[in-house]
DNA sequence: ATTATCTATAGATCTATAGATAATGC
DNA sequence: ATTATCTATAGATCTATAGATAATGC
């Protein structure tokens, strides 16, 4: 039988569980990522994330020991698979770095974008800059050098100084997270393409 | 006798008034932005609003009805002159529209970015959204529009379908934000070199 | 008398814990 | 016995109002 279809153990819940096949604690975490993003996280209440899990309030500290851990697991979960393609990416002396880099912004928006709750959204929260974060913060720190190293290999010709390329991959970066809030005023655009034309105009912001 | 040195009307303060020369209402306005920006919006409580501007949290409410109004008067007076300059760039048909697109992303750059406290942050709390804000939103959608136009006008050897149009539209106007984006992860780069850089990058999108 | 402020607080949350309950497992 | 859930609630807020107070103005 499968995994959600059988009597459980454990005091019944009140309200039906959701039939969406997963996890309690995924389906927290999707719940957060719903609410986080479009309500903001702090004005987001326990209670209407455990609710829209389908448990009661209290319930929810079975799982979790709080919002702060949703969101931290949330940020994680977002950042990391970007962090390994972008490795992935800068060993790959193969291929150009001009192709590299498209890629790497390509796969980046759809990413952010792509999700069915703009993930990508999280990064806007002003309570991600606390302190507590840290750790994503590390993360997308690596990520934005990885941008900066295929920006300076892309424009091989003419060698920025260092100021400039820095500018650059701010440019390119904000192009990145611009995007995010593109897609929360307008979430049905075809992010496919939308992910291929900000790749292409990351390629003329790098190049020179 | 200046406004602020001289006796004044009512009971006195129990701190001392702060000596920004700022009217209190003004003062509130500035302790909101400061703490919108940085913390977001319901994580900032109407007590360190007061408290910033050095009055009681009860005090507040001589001069605004709450929390709302100090944030939907902080989004209209970033957005009101955006969309002044917009319009008389708009009618200026003396000018290259190339030359205007590019002014047009540089103020608007300046304005988001250049004041003390990032206030180009305000549009990325989720709050913004609500329905309350409609003034707002629709003050957005006409600066937008003036960005498509300047677009369209500035492309004027290849003619985009609508749907390329806007695609670029889309993506200049998210370049824009993004750029707010990156000034509040790196308040100290240099405004107007930023504001330059990006309008460039814009040009780049739009162009064909 | 008018005004700008204060102190105090009622009412409405919201979080996190304590303890009860209703399943399955053995 | 173990587990997942529930109900109930203490304690900590936070907002907005009521009413007192301490200035100036006339």
């Amino acid at each position: 039988m499968g995994t959600s279809g059988g009597r459980r153990v454990g005091r019944p819940r009140a309200a039906q569980r959701p039939d969406s096949g997963l996890e309690p604690r995924a389906e927290l975490l999707r719940a957060a990522a719903e609410l986080f993003t479009t309500r903001g996280y702090a004005a987001t209440t326990t209670r209407a994330v455990a609710e829209r899990a389908g448990m009661r309030q209290a319930s929810m500290y079975h799982y979790v020991s709080g919002k702060e851990e949703l969101l931290s697991e949330l940020l994680e979960s977002t950042v990391t698979p970007s962090l390994t393609r972008a490795r992935r990416l800068l060993a790959d002396d193969a291929t150009p770095a001009e192709d590299r880099l498209r890629e790497l912004c390509r796969a980046d928006v759809e990413l952010l974008c792509g999700g069915p709750h703009n993930l990508g959204g999280l990064y806007l929260l002003p309570e991600v800059r606390a302190e507590r974060f840290a750790g994503f913060h590390a993360v997308r720190a690596e990520l934005k050098d990885a941008y900066r190293q295929l920006i300076a290999a892309t424009a091989a010709g003419a060698v920025f100084d260092k100021g400039e390329l820095d500018l650059r991959t701010d440019l390119v970066f904000g192009l990145i997270e611009g995007v995010i809030l593109v897609r929360r005023s307008g979430p049905d655009l075809p992010v496919t393409r939308f992910a291929g034309a900000t790749a292409d105009a990351a390629l003329r912001i790098a190049g020179n």
